[in-house]
DNA sequence: GGGAATGTCAACCAATTGGTTGAATGACTG
DNA sequence: CAGTCATTCAACCAATTGGTTGACATTCCC
């Protein structure tokens, strides 16, 4: 699927990594924002809230579109994919634990567990 | 479900956002490791790798069995699966947003669309 | 007990981050 | 054209990060 090299992640996570940057996506979620009403939520300048939004951008979580004077932000698709996507290969790694626990309890538990060995190397 | 308040967030995304710590996990993904034996892939020193692992810890994505001397680490559950919900919210608003367009296009297909404005740049 | 193995801690350092302010750029408006 | 609006840029600053080294603590082993 939409593949992400280790640095594009390493600035995907980054961005996902400040709440500021993140209620902005939340933000965009609902609609497109300038830049300008991205910032207003927060107590900080324009100029601070524009290197959330760059950093944002940076990471291809969305993109602008600059017209006249404004700049457009919307979420873009891909690295979102990607991470959830990423993460859910941590998922599966648990769904699978837990079933493989389960299938243990069910099948081991008339059977002393003396026979329990590394499942994977 | 797991919820994760906004300053666990920031620690997991931020753990999340460095490739050393994400091969820590993946190395982890495969079998409980030692700090030692996660350490060992890079080209660091022990302490600064032991400072990874702890920010893994302190993320709450992993946990550790301290075992005479040998520290033991596995994989915990609760905040990866917390993450991926938290983007699956986002994974939602796209396919939301790209079966909206389909729906669109199939309405609209027909339909002269005078709204025509010169975006692109 | 003595010594090697496993990790952490503390101090330190360079680079990055997140914020500020003030000036500059570009685009609308009167 | 002058002024304001939307935004970035540059310089600067404090705090954090990611790394180093050397000095601990524990634990295992002979």
């Amino acid at each position: 699927m939409i593949e992400l090299e280790a640095p594009q992640l390493d600035a995907v996570f980054h961005a996902l990594g400040d709440a500021t940057r993140r209620r902005m996506l939340r933000d965009l979620a609902k609609s497109e924002r300038t830049v300008g009403q991205l910032a207003e939520p927060f107590a900080m300048s324009l100029a601070a809230a524009s290197k959330h939004v760059k950093a944002l951008e940076n990471a291809g979580l969305i993109r602008r579109e600059v017209r006249g004077r404004a700049h457009i932000c919307r979420l873009a698709p891909g690295p979102l994919a990607s991470a959830h996507e990423w993460l859910n290969f941590y998922a599966r790694f648990w769904t699978d634990r837990l079933d493989a626990l389960e299938g243990l309890l069910l099948t081991e538990d008339t059977r002393r567990s003396d026979a329990c060995k590394g499942d994977d190397s």
